[in-house]
This record gives structure tokens, sequence and C-alpha cells, in this order.
DNA sequence: CCGAAGATTGCCT
DNA sequence: GGCAATCTTCGGG
């Protein structure tokens, strides 16, 4: 780990322990809440970004038709039937990834959502990895973590990520404890966002009144894409590859 | 095998 | 507020 010439924390907020892999092993509705406040830290040759969580959700394996892994087992969701702790990294809408801490298997399989945070070290660093995939717009500091896939790029967690165990001191993507306790009196629930099944459950946790925490959206059905181009092949003849 | 949805986001009207 | 982007994963036929 980095040496330091004394006991001295250089940056406070970042300064706090792993949680203990104990904090995990509990359901994921217990687990959400108490992540509020605490930090997600990420070291690449980059640099260094860290999260404060301020919106999370939770969800609950095979008890719960919204989870990946309501369905059992499959390749991509293996990671949440092992060990609590860990995490999990999966990709959608052919271009965004999401990141999930492993909670306690109690239903087969679970884990919470890591939708949104404040960015609270490697402001600049963060800024520069979210600016690469804008082509019109400046992202405000609010804005950098404020939504999943924006946490991830942020703090360039990708599929690479997947399995990383978010407890193990020496791993350059830790889930660190809470600074500053977020009291019970702070934290709103609802209902969770985009998902079509079971999206009444008020299982998304947000500390009341942060900036960074995303809009709420309900679940909207895509309509099917336009079809294939179905009439003569106008390119007219074969393509050699 | 193939069709369709998806724990989203950014940009345009 | 609407819709395209973009592709993996999953489940049904």
């Amino acid at each position: 780990m980095t040496p330091r010439s004394s006991d001295a924390p250089a940056h406070p907020e970042t300064a706090t322990e792993v949680l203990p892999r104990d904090f995990f092993a509990r359901p994921s509705l217990q687990v959400a809440p108490d992540l509020l406040g605490c930090v997600i830290v990420h070291e690449t040759p980059e640099g260094l970004v860290a999260v404060m969580l301020t919106e999370v959700e939770a969800y609950d394996g095979q008890n719960d038709p919204a989870s990946h892994s309501y369905r059992g087992r499959t390749a991509r969701n293996a990671v949440m039937f092992g060990p609590p702790g860990h995490v999990y990294v999966y990709f959608t809408y052919g271009m965004h990834f999401c990141m999930n801490l492993v909670t306690q298997p109690v239903h087969g399989s679970s884990a919470v959502l890591l939708r949104a945070g404040r960015v609270i070290a490697g402001v600049p660093l963060a800024t520069a990895r979210r600016s690469r995939r804008l082509a019109r717009t400046i992202p405000r500091e609010v804005d950098l973590a404020r939504g999943p896939a924006r946490l991830c790029e942020a703090l360039a967690v990708d599929l690479s990520h997947d399995g990383a165990d978010a407890v193990d001191p020496a791993s350059p993507l830790r889930a660190l404890a809470s600074a500053t306790p977020v009291p019970t009196a702070e934290i709103s629930r609802g209902p969770r966002v985009g998902i079509s099944r079971a999206a009444d459950l008020p299982w998304r946790f947000w500390i009341t009144g942060e900036p960074t925490v995303s809009p709420y959206r309900a679940y909207a059905a895509r309509r099917p894409r336009t079809k294939p181009v179905t009439g003569p092949d106008r390119e007219g003849g074969t393509i050699s590859p």
C-alpha cells in the first residue's frame, strides 16, 4: 500500500478502513441503507477516485422477480452466488456498466446496486473520464456519479472488476466504512428505478435532499425496433471479407 | 437458433 | 418529454 511518513491520514475522507465482511453478510434490505455514506475507492494507474454513496437499491435474489438471479445461476450473475463483499458488475444497453455489492445469500443470491454517489476525491479524474463520453455536455460535479452507469464510469469500473473483493484492504477497488454515518432520519426510501417487475417495492434508499441522487424514472417499455430491411439487396452483390 | 428486453444515458424536438 | 444508441444475455420455439 501507499507508504506514509506518519500516522496522520493524507486524505481524511479516504482514510477509513474497509468494511468488515460481516457487514455484507446480512440481507440486502438491511445492508442497503447502511451503505449510504460509505465510500467506494478505486485506485488505478490514472489515479484515485472516491465516491460517497448517496443512493442504493436492494435486490433479493431468488425471492425478488427484479433480481438478475431470480431465475437461478447463470454465467453473468455467478458472482452473486458467491461470498458477500464481492463486486457484481454487469453490462447493459450495449454500452453501460452497473456495479453491485454482494450480500448474504439468504435467498440464493442477493446484492445492492450502487445507484449514485458524490465524488469526494479525484474530481478532476472523474470529470475527465465522464467527459470522454460526452459530446455536447460538460458534466457538473454533482452529476459525475449520479446514476449507476455514471458512477461506474467515474470510478472506471467495468466487467474486469466483476468478482473483485471489495473488503480486501489490498484491493484497488474497496468499500470503506462511513466516516460520519447517515442518521436514519435523513434516509428516504421508495420504489426502485426502471424495473418492470416488483416495481412497487420500496427497496431504493437515498440520502434525503442530496443533489447527487438520480431522478426517479418509472419503467418504460421500449417500442420494438424498426424491422430489418426486407426488400431487394441494395448491394446487388456479395461483399468480400 | 433467433427475437426481444434490458437495474441507462444523452441529445433532440 | 421522446427516442436512438448499441450489444449481451436470456428464454422460448
